[in-house]
DNA sequence: CGGGCACAGTGATTGCGGTCACATCGTCAT
DNA sequence: ATGACGATGTGACCGCAATCACTGTGCCCG
């Protein structure tokens, strides 16, 4: 297995990681607190941080990798919901409304991750107001997204539009602004159909779709999405009609 | 216009609307600060509280009455994405996060609704703790509830399973726990059509089935579940396959 | 009372997309 | 090489549910 070394950061005052819209970018005071709280922790590509219906005892704030939400029903059927990055604290909502994790967190690439105890944690917010906001705001923009998500599942009338409108939320993450986007997939066939909720053969039929009528270009994992405005179009077309070549 | 009489009540500390899960369940301290920045107002059925896409100068803590919260297309498809009931605040992910309301709310049933200023709510987040903890109560119950409707969107993989889910909820919200459920709908066809993605006429002819397959007894709006568990069943049938009788 | 209107029920038609089946291709480990 | 395995392509089939076009029903209001 080739892991990609990570550089491993312990101590969180020093972490060059920090950033804006990070969950760790708080006051000094704070991340003294959080700082002897935090139990640090390295997992490979595949590991599982936790399973849908287990005991919540603690978050997850992912300082470097990626991790996969899902949740699946009993006949196997597997819905993404959400990809995390760098910043994002995993649990949150389930440490304090449920008591039980709501999804499944699977590692896709290798991560570097802090993990506080439920309670230590409940601790931190109801002591540090700051941390308190950090946190309301983080579940205003997972609810944002989630809303989103509904939204593309509900208005979206054909998958055609599902896969369009999925892509354009990545030439946001992605995008420099306007005109093409060039991404690297790091997905497959099947991954990007459980985010739309299709099959894997229509994403694959789709995508040729898409390469004939010249919205991207895919080669291997370079995706390169031609323009987002004509993608935008796709969205809200009415089912089967098609760019006439 | 048979407006039903509300009963308003100006004076937070001696409302007696409060109970547990109530957003304004909060210390006397707090609830006094509350007292003196709050706006009391009602709305009749059909009023607009905000329109999405609009600026976000506010939150609305719902008293009495019901709100339909929701988001449709440019080409007019509609999707319900949430009813709210009393307890519940509004808004809040949007002054927190996007500076815009993401959705539309209207009013279902008559309201007493609280309103506060954006820039006065998040003071009062800021300063009392225990807001704070309850405005992240609130949006993980939120966040959970949102991750339900994808599921129900994403893992069913019939309209009739949708369906079926979405009564499930009702029972929920009403059942006294087990065996059959008794409720009434406040909604029409079309409303229950935008709430699981579907169209009017299917939501017709699946309740002719329901009624058929004596999974419901429908009379005008009254509506009776005989087995929830029989339900359930549907919710994970797979497609077409129908209860013989 | 008779229009107007929203909601509900029903038939006919059609096409999208799920599903099954199988071929291909690349990447491993042995 | 070779075989195993996962990821992609692609064809054929067909069932569900969207859509269109009505009819029927209850309710309000002039």
């Amino acid at each position: 297995m080739n892991l990609p070394i990570l550089k491993i950061e312990h101590k969180c005052p020093e972490c060059g990681l920090q950033k804006d819209g990070f969950f760790c970018c708080v006051s000094d005071d704070s991340l003294d607190l959080f700082q002897v709280t935090k139990i640090t922790n390295t997992y490979p590509a595949g590991s599982m941080l936790f399973i849908e219906g287990q005991p919540a005892n603690g978050v997850y704030i992912l300082c470097q990798g990626s991790v996969k939400l899902y949740t699946c029903s009993q006949d196997g059927k597997v819905v993404i919901l959400h990809i995390a990055k760098p910043g994002e604290i995993l649990g949150l909502s389930a440490i304090v409304a449920g008591g039980e994790y709501e999804v499944s967190a699977e590692v896709l690439e290798p991560c570097q991750i802090n993990f506080v105890r439920r309670k230590e944690f409940l601790d931190l917010i109801e002591k540090r107001s700051d941390v308190a906001m950090r946190a309301v705001e983080h579940l205003s923009q997972q609810y944002y997204d989630a809303y989103d998500q509904i939204r593309s599942f509900g208005l979206t009338n054909s998958v055609a539009g599902k896969l369009a409108a999925l892509m354009l939320s990545w030439c946001r993450d992605t995008g420099n602004g306007y005109g093409a986007v060039r991404l690297k997939l790091p997905f497959t066939h099947e991954e990007i159909a459980e985010m739309i909720g299709t099959s894997r053969e229509t994403v694959t039929r789709l995508l040729k779709d898409f390469r004939q009528d010249e919205l991207i270009t895919l080669k291997g994992s370079d995706l390169l999405i031609h323009d987002p405005e004509r993608l935008r179009s796709v969205v809200t077309r009415p089912r089967g009609s098609r760019a006439r070549s």
